[in-house]
DNA sequence: CGCGTATTGCGACTCAGTCGCAACTAAGAT
DNA sequence: ATCTTAGTTGCGACTGAGTCGCAATACGCG
């Protein structure tokens, strides 16, 4: 356990929105002015693998770049409105059983998984 | 209607697996050997707008790039095995009925959804 | 045919992410 | 407290995916 990673890990930990890696470095250069970008991406693989954190793609709306969040016990859908931008995060009892679905007949043993939706949200349908 | 667009939509209309971008350029080429990268990118930014194609991560197993299929009738959940990289497809009538939930309780109007789950198969379980 | 608009190829570019390497450090052993 | 070493870091160079501006070309319509 480094500075570093302890500041990556707080970036991660008290963030509010969803942050893409140069997000986390800059924020992280703020509390250890010493972490270099590539620092930034080997913790966030290593958090990956550790099952940490999820990485997003929030339908690529802006950008190829990837998003990061803390996992948490339940997981979440992502919806991401094609006009405003705007992401909606929904927890659903339904994903949760589609999964134990999937997992039994499947017979798939299910690390990550990622439901991410692109759409009109309510104030901009049409 | 270009050459090239023919070219393009034919490779992605036979293909018998996901294609990365490289993939199709190459195989377009083998129609009509004009076709340039440039083209491929702006015909699968096209075909996605128009909801003729999906575009996967694939849980980005290897490397950054995205994989592109053509878009039929029932979505399909994608199923990567973290061990061999093998790519398994699931239709699933939960997934259906969770879409539909989903738009009535957010109010929101899905156009695109992807459900990429990463894990191990039932060969390389452990 | 001609014509105007949409599309293309090209080359240069941006941006995200990776890698090899030498310097450095955390943390366990003595 | 000091030694040791395996793991980690910063740096800089690199890759690979995707984008863009522009001049040349081709589609499709009258
Ligand atoms: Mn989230
Ligand atoms: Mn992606
Ligand atoms: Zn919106
Ligand atoms: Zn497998």
């Amino acid at each position: 356990m480094t500075a570093q990673r302890r500041a990556i890990l707080k970036v991660i930990e008290t963030a509010s929105k969803h942050l893409d890696a140069s997000q986390i470095l800059r924020k992280a250069r703020a509390l250890d002015n010493s972490v270099d970008r590539s620092t930034v991406y080997r913790t966030l693989d290593l958090l990956k693998r550790q099952g940490l954190i999820d990485e997003l793609d929030l339908m690529h709306l802006k950008g190829e770049g990837h998003y990061y969040e803390r996992k948490l016990g339940r997981d979440h859908i992502h919806m991401a409105c094609l006009r405003c931008g705007k992401i909606t995060e929904f927890v659903s009892e339904t994903f949760e059983s589609l999964k134990t679905q999937l997992e039994r007949d499947c017979r798939f043993h299910i690390v990550v998984s990622r439901l991410e939706v692109g759409g009109y949200c309510a104030g901009c349908r049409h």
